[in-house]
DNA sequence: AAAAATATTTATACAAATCTAATAATAAGA
DNA sequence: TCTTATTATTAGATTTGTATAAATATTTTT
């Protein structure tokens, strides 16, 4: 048995191994992400490690192994096609499930799984722009270019997001940014990154931060 | 906050104190129930009376106050929704729900909960003929009558059963027994209670448990 | 080699849920 | 009423899961 919290170790590991040049995964990096302490973190990693789901060498070395690759994907599953279903099918706002996708994306039921990717036709990504692994663990590859690495004076599509909390979303509505709505990038600030945009006719500035949390193409 | 295990008290206290005649719930019965020592019941109800959801006496006096009714309500409404979810939309069979219905029914969001019954289109009653509590609490009374204490010689629409376990409900599917089937009452045997029905036009002898399972009316 | 950064162990804690065995209280029957 | 059987409670312990602080160990960097 893999408990709830086991899974989020594992999701979180494979997040941080995402887009890292050759640096390896070590506990302190770990534990920051998960707000714990390097010693919590390194106490689960070694049960981690009994039940077969990692491997990992000192310093720097965290990384899942074939089998706790694919609990973290069938969670990443899980979690997309719960969060498709609140918004498509129950009315949920893009800001409102992931929250309670957190505590979906922990039942077990294979068949549960599979049925709602059906009943939704299939999703290729969920309502942040996230890409949905298949059963099969395959998934289309996550959108790359931020809004903040994008060039200057030209439109593109938002197609995703990074950060999908509650506070971060509900701002990015408030100023127009939505997946599928289209940008402009006008200038960008040297002194602190700020940058100057236009999105449905108005014109905003934003900060680096909410930059690097928009994806676009 | 009230855990899944106390969730689960909250329902034993609930069934346990239905139809019974003036006789109290006692910690025996409900320790029973739920497989466990009447003295791991005793400390949990302990717990649940500092929590404000149960009141009791000792010798048979375990109840629900109102906000624990509640919150046992609440549970059955999303068990039961859930279950029809499974059923309806995603082609689940009556046998599959009730096991993953447990899990579910633990997820914590209000607005999951009544968007649900509103993508169901508000039903009543789920799978197995159980009624399902409205977002107020209300809900029909269930059905009482059994087969087992049905008249004989005469025609019955099975309306509900009262296991919702696997084995129970495989063996009902196999012998034709599900909800709205018409049901024919032919004999029943002093001796050991076997009583031979007529089910799809096919003769059939049940035994007095299978038949106490089955509400007709 | 020394200093700094990083990792791990040890010892400790807490919450939640359970158990066994001993004890207490009450109900029921003689 | 007195005794016995039933029922309930307490005390103490265990298990599982998760977490911490402080001490120690190892590796990397300077
Ligand atoms: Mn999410
Ligand atoms: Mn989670
Ligand atoms: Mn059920
Ligand atoms: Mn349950």
């Amino acid at each position: 048995m893999v408990t709830s919290t086991e899974e989020n170790y594992l999701k979180a590991i494979y997040n941080l191994n995402l887009d890292r040049n050759g640096k390896g995964l070590g506990t302190n990096e770990l534990a920051d992400y998960l707000q714990i302490t390097p010693a919590t973190a390194c106490q689960m990693l070694k049960k981690l490690k009994k039940k077969g789901l990692i491997s990992y060498k000192k310093y720097g070395g965290i990384a899942l192994n074939d089998s706790g690759r694919e609990v973290a994907i069938l969670v990443f599953r899980k979690h997309r096609l719960w969060e498709t279903f609140l918004y498509v099918k129950l009315e949920f706002t893009w800001d409102e499930i992931h929250e309670v996708a957190e505590q979906l994306e922990h039942i077990k039921s294979k068949k549960l799984v599979d049925q709602l990717d059906k009943l939704l036709d299939y999703p290729e990504y969920d309502p942040h722009g996230d890409p949905i692994p298949k059963a099969n663990g395959v998934s289309r590859t996550a959108f790359k270019k931020t809004l903040f690495n994008a060039e200057l004076g030209k439109t593109y599509k938002i197609v995703a997001v990074k950060d999908s909390s509650s506070v971060f979303l509900q701002y990015a509505t408030e100023i127009g940014i939505g997946i599928d709505v289209e940008i402009l990038t006008k200038s960008r600030r040297d002194f602190d990154g700020f940058m100057e945009i236009e999105i449905g006719g108005v014109i905003r500035t934003i900060s680096p931060k909410v930059a690097e949390n928009v994806y676009v193409d």
